[in-house]
RNA sequence: GGCGGCGUAGCCAAGCGGUAAGGCAGAGGUCUGCAAAACCUCCACUCACCGGUUCAAAUCCGGUCGCCGCCUCCA
């Protein structure tokens, strides 16, 4: 299994600490406001790695914090006016609803910086014993001038960070770069008691306190958005290694962004988009699959046409599967298979396919184009009728589905029921284009009446009032079926325009 | 200014030294009252541009242009 790691700045075989065991760690949120798409990602992103591990046979501890005691989440609770702890939990319980409508599973460990502190106040302490921090005015300072290796995870020397001169100035510091392991407390905010008198922790000494607590000096892998490698996962390394002389975490993994219209989705952009808004018009399978659709290295376009794309797909997948579901069903006794079943190499491969692209740095991309075979292949068995292909063909399909299920125990695409994901996806996309369902079922069934009486032209005529409105009819031995398609309608409509494109 | 990344068909996106996966859109076909869906076939002699290394480069090196990110809170 190979992994990209930032540090070395290539893909490197994953070498875990202990021959079989994992040991995990995520940055996690801070809990003071919804998630938003950004944060959907890289623990989509995650996720798939850790239950890629799991399935590996890999014993994985995987920790995600949360980070709960900072200047947002203090700010934010004064401006409400509840106290910050109430605001963290209201938040977190958002990103539990979030996290698991997205199928992430939850980790083995969420520490919180709130019931962390002691240890948090014995790795500053040793911290500064070791001589690399220190105390002033009651704040603590981690030494940068003491750590050589200073700015190896950022790729950048203390020299080149001063030429930007960026950094608050501060008389408290010895060196322009050092950076709060705890400051003092100020009126209105949360303190803890410390041998430096009332305060809290700075931002990056909870990471290396958790991680450290949970599991252990050293790490397998460690985790987080690009925008963390400096300077959130720089300063945990100095923390980390400055207390333990030891390396800190052996693989550093981090996700691309989100941009909307190429650009870093911010709330000062105005282009900020939580997984609540996305999910409130799509299925969170559609979330997941966009994700999944870029490697999770590489940054990731945000837009209503890639969404639109994605439920598309996740809808053809979903019926396939309903289809399959019915023949498996139906199909109870059949002769037995002989000879050569269909897609059988296809189906014998699969697994080792499968994790030839997940070992090659969880190249989901890969296997989503493993995936389009699948489900083609599904579907030219559904369409083996005749009596003598039928055993084969069943026989297929069922190894086909076993597959499928091995795959989905690590992309978590394809586990709901097919007929409730369809019933929901219509609904959104009807809602989407601003449909009724009331509306479309009363024009399907003017149609009905003017096929049963074989007047095509009025029939016609109401499918293409249908299409314009972007619903594509289906007819089918039991009845009319629907669906909304923004891409093919947009097409349609494109084709209809006077010579357009 | 310093550092890092990216530029692959109309669009999205893998590949990262051995001669261009996959999806969407498009064309043709099977099916169908006609369609749609589904399936089949076709769809990049070429990987921003210019040099170089190599038997061999989208893949390595140098340069040019364009885009993005980090250096300040951020997944």
């Amino acid at each position: 299994m190979r992994v990209y790691d930032t540090l070395s700045g290539e893909k490197r075989l994953l070498e875990t600490l202990e021959p079989g065991k994992i040991r995990m760690y995520a940055c996690g949120v801070t809990p003071y406001d919804n998630s938003h798409i950004g944060h959907g990602r890289c623990y989509v992103a995650f996720d798939v790695i850790y239950r890629y591990l799991r399935q590996s046979g890999l014993q994985v501890t995987y920790v995600r914090n949360f980070t709960d005691v900072d200047d947002k989440i203090i700010n934010r609770a004064n401006e409400r006016g509840i106290a910050a702890v109430d605001l963290a939990c209201e938040n977190i319980q958002s990103f539990y609803r979030d996290m698991d409508a997205l199928g992430i599973a939850r980790p083995d460990h969420e520490p919180r910086v709130s019931t962390s502190m002691p240890q948090i106040i014995a790795l500053v302490q040793t911290l500064i014993e070791r001589g690399v921090a220190y105390a002033s005015e009651g704040d603590v300072y981690y030494a940068v001038s003491k750590f050589p290796t200073y700015g190896k995870l950022g790729k950048r020397t203390l020299d080149d960070m001063q030429a930007g001169a960026r950094v608050e100035v501060s008389d408290k510091k010895q060196h322009p770069m050092d950076f709060a392991l705890w400051k003092a407390a100020k009126p209105g905010e949360p303190a803890w008691e410390s041998p430096w008198g009332k305060g809290r922790p700075g931002w990056h000494i909870e990471c290396s306190a958790m991680s450290m607590n949970a599991l252990g000096e050293c790490l397998d892998i460690h985790c987080g958005g690009q925008d963390l490698i400096f300077p959130h996962h720089e300063n945990e390394i100095a923390q980390s290694e400055g207390a333990t002389g030891r390396t800190f975490s052996n693989h550093w993994l981090h996700n691309g962004f989100v941009n909307v219209d190429n650009e870093k989705m911010s709330k000062s952009l105005g282009n900020f988009f939580t997984i609540k808004d996305v999910l409130q018009r799509y299925e969170p399978q559609v979330l997941r699959l966009f994700y999944l659709s870029t490697h999770y290295h590489n940054p990731i376009n945000f837009s209503d046409f890639a969404l639109d794309e994605a439920a598309e797909r996740v809808a053809y997948f979903y019926e396939t599967l309903r289809k399959l579901e019915i023949f498996l069903d139906q199909a109870g006794s059949v002769g037995a298979p002989f000879g050569p079943l269909p897609g059988e190499a296809f189906l014998n491969e699969f697994e080792a396919r499968f994790r030839e692209a997940m070992d090659d740095d969880f190249n989901t991309v890969r296997v989503l184009g493993q995936l389009a075979e699948a489900f083609k292949l599904a579907n030219e068995l559904l369409m083996m009728r005749k009596a003598k292909q039928l055993p084969n063909a069943l026989a297929a399909a069922r190894q086909l589905r076993d597959k499928l299920t091995y795959a989905d125990e690590v992309l978590q695409l394809f586990g709901a029921p097919p007929a409730d994901y369809l019933e929901r996806h219509k609904t959104k996309a009807a809602a989407r284009r601003g449909l009724s369902l009331d509306w479309i079922a009363e024009k399907v069934g003017d149609r009905l009446i003017a096929r049963s009486e074989k007047n095509w032209a009025e029939a016609d005529r109401v499918r293409d009032e249908l299409l314009a409105a972007g619903v594509v009819l289906m007819d089918g031995p039991q009845g009319t079926d629907w669906m909304v398609s923004d891409v093919r309608a947009g097409a349609v409509e494109g084709v209809a325009g006077p010579d357009a494109g």
